[in-house]
DNA sequence: TGTACATCAGTGAACGCGCGTTCACTGATGTAC
DNA sequence: TGTACATCAGTGAACGCGCGTTCACTGATGTAC
């Protein structure tokens, strides 16, 4: 089966798509190549014609997932009314319940932490990105003290979300996701009058 | 072999502890049982004389990593000057930097929240036993709005030390780790004044 | 007090299974003539 | 335009390995007589 030079190229690129849901889920560890394989339309074989080893892949996921996440924002959340809801809508039950459609770094971040350089770089350059996106809007003026704000405030949202999704009492991870709102939504505007 | 009683459960109590680390080290589906069993000076086929199953360790190991969390702040953090001691060691370089002795929320919280029930239950009741003791220290007069308050300080806490263990760039970490702790100060006077 | 026996924590080999990875092969397509 | 060939994405079985778990066995100790 020769196929045209696209092909390879967006068959690639739904072995990616399609292993992002999956770590997201089952996490890096507990998703196997013959599953992500699967979950693309293809046999296990197929996989090493496309990438070196599983790493190779999970950095590019990881790259692709947050790409995704800067293009949403951009699109969603151009202004300071966007953030307010983009906040709304990561602390919401809906994200909570559906880790394999949500933010990457919500279901990830701490396995990533254990995984190689490369992937911690593929995490560390695509995050950059979206912080200084939303840091230039936010503040134009000093870019570098509010990429670190930013980064803070996202990180903040991380862990809200993850303790949301561990706690057994679901009205109690309810409390804690309106909760993080106020406080997000305050601290925005605290970095505003500053 | 046979030992005395409390042979048993002193064994019992090492895989336990010995696990705790390793956990957070490699996480809990990098650990394998005959790992753990090594750490704790055993071989593999002792381990279903003490555990159902690998879970069952696994939200034991949970349990004991808070309650000893716990003993720690009670200790450690019995006034309001505790309380920012903890959170500047909390967001140290150096608690970023050995994950296996540390915060084991930090390590493990979103593999955790993928667990079954039982180990979400065991972790829901040791960081409630935690954020119970915080609460009831900073607001007596009403525990269960500051019971919220003290998780949602504690999800921030998690999420930038996860972020700042990810980060491949040292000193973007060392800053957001720095701004982590700006923060956490100014939301605890934020909490008195309320 | 001394001896025979029961207990049971721990050993280490083995179970079936899924892991990441390799490889001989297939067969539809693009290219050369 | 028609035919022979080269390419190479994808197949599916197999590799060695470590996983969680099971099991026949060991042997130091506590107990019974």
């Amino acid at each position: 089966m020769r196929y045209g030079k696209e092909h390879k190229e967006a068959t690639r690129r739904r072995i990616i798509e399609a292993s992002g849901r999956r770590f997201k889920q089952d996490g890096i560890d507990g998703a196997g190549v013959a599953t992500l394989m699967k979950d693309a339309g293809l046999t296990n074989g197929a996989f090493y014609t496309h990438f070196a080893s599983k790493d190779e892949l999970v950095a590019a996921a990881v790259t692709e997932q947050l790409a995704q996440q800067r293009t949403q924002l951009r699109e969603q959340a151009p202004d300071r009314a966007g953030i307010e809801q983009f906040i709304r809508d990561y602390l919401s039950p809906g994200h909570r319940d559906a880790p394999e459609q949500g933010c990457p770094s919500a279901a990830l971040l701490d396995e990533i932490a254990r995984c190689d350089d490369t992937v911690k770089q593929a995490y560390t350059d695509g995050l950059l990105d979206i912080a200084d996106d939303i840091a230039a809007r936010l503040a134009p003026d000093d870019p570098h003290s509010a990429r670190v704000k930013t980064l803070n405030a996202f990180a903040t949202l991380i862990g809200t979300l993850q303790l949301a999704r561990t706690l057994a009492d679901r009205e109690l991870s309810d409390a804690i996701l309106e909760q993080g709102v106020r406080n997000a939504l305050a601290a925005l505007t605290q970095t505003d009058s500053n």
